[in-house]
RNA sequence: GGACCUAUAGCCAAGUGGUAAGGCACGGGACUGCAACUCCCUGAUCGUUGGUUCAAAUCCGACUAGGUCCU
């Protein structure tokens, strides 16, 4: 029984791999991606098809709404109790995903609090906030720019009495694991991720978005893609500019993904992916987790 | 051939005599609750060259490049 975990910045070919190797090795696969959970979107979150899943069974995907309150912790607790599930019963499991953050939580000694209600801090300046945190927390390293991390510490705070201390478990591993990372070049990468942009567009990007949009469903309005191409049915832009700008995006995207991965993350195997035959980079990896 | 305009970081761009705002991109980084989020850090001696001045990106001349117009 193994599990293995895929990581790696956004179109390095992930889902190629981790399909393949679940073929050979006869696993399950978990999705570790923020947005591929939500069922609404697909094109622009590049989600796997029925057809490339090839029968592999994939868990936590399209497992909620974009209308619903989604957060980390109730990715943590479906996750885990599906890899438990899965290890009880000897399956081998293949964990894919951008998402640094999931992934940690999941694998990691992360402790999420319940919380039932969030409080406002509105009539508050930044100053103010930060002045507090640094009150109740003086070694905390919130920037007072941050006021989302200020507000959400001191809700945390003013609701449980429970300070959140980012260095408790974050490195203590609670699963047996091994780490694959993808990467390329970064010319090489920025290429391809601005071609896989055109390429959605031919997929039907547009359409997912108009239909989002009228819908309402404006958590979409987070993700790289939807957040753009909204902005054309508002009539803010047209749509070279939308094009210019998701590409933008998914370059700046791509390179926090190494900040997390190259950072927060100890012993990742790291391979070049080969994009003119993937099979390689596949054959590379399979090689390497064979001497395992 | 002549007249005029422009020339500041990879791009856009402020500055009109006292030793170079800002934005974007690129690069680096933080991140235990919307994470494809949120946030932080980093760059030039002002086309070249003479001159005026205590002091020039800022004034004058020449040159170069780009642009507009005229014959």
């Amino acid at each position: 029984m193994k599990i293995i975990v895929i990581i790696g910045p956004t179109g390095t070919g992930k889902t190629e791999l981790s399909i393949a190797l679940a073929k050979k090795m006869n696993a399950e696969i978990i999705n570790a991606d923020a947005t591929q959970v939500y069922k609404e979107v697909n094109i622009g979150v590049a989600k796997i098809t029925e057809e490339q899943k090839q029968g592999i069974p994939h868990h936590m995907m399209d497992i909620v709404s974009i209308k619903d309150d989604y957060t980390v912790m109730d990715y943590q607790r479906s996750a885990r109790k599906i890899l438990d599930k899965l290890i009880s019963e000897n399956k081998n499991v293949i964990i894919v995903g951008g998402t640094g953050f999931y992934i940690k939580a999941l694998l990691y000694d992360y402790k999420f609090a319940p919380e039932k209600e969030k409080l406002n801090y509105d009539d508050k300046t930044n100053e103010e906030l930060k002045r507090r945190v640094d009150e109740i927390f003086p070694q905390n390293d919130i920037h007072v720019n941050n006021r989302k991390r200020l507000e959400r510490f001191l809700s945390h705070y003013d609701v449980t009495g429970e300070i959140i201390k980012s260095t408790e478990g974050k490195n203590k591993a609670l699963y047996d694991f091994v780490l694959i990372g993808l990467t390329a070049p970064r010319e090489e990468l920025y290429n391809h991720l601005n071609k896989r942009v055109e390429i959605m567009m031919c997929d039907g990007l547009c359409e997912e978005v108009k239909n989002l949009y009228h819908a309402g469903l404006t958590k979409a309005e987070n993700f790289i893609g939807y957040k753009e191409f909204t902005k054309y049915y508002k009539g803010e832009q047209n749509i070279i500019e939308c094009m210019e700008e998701t590409k933008k995006n998914s370059r700046k995207y791509a390179k926090r993904q190494y900040t997390w991965f190259l950072n927060q993350f100890e012993g990742v195997n790291w391979f070049q992916v080969d994009y003119k035959h993937f099979t390689n980079t596949i054959k590379k990896v399979s090689t390497f987790l064979d001497t395992l």
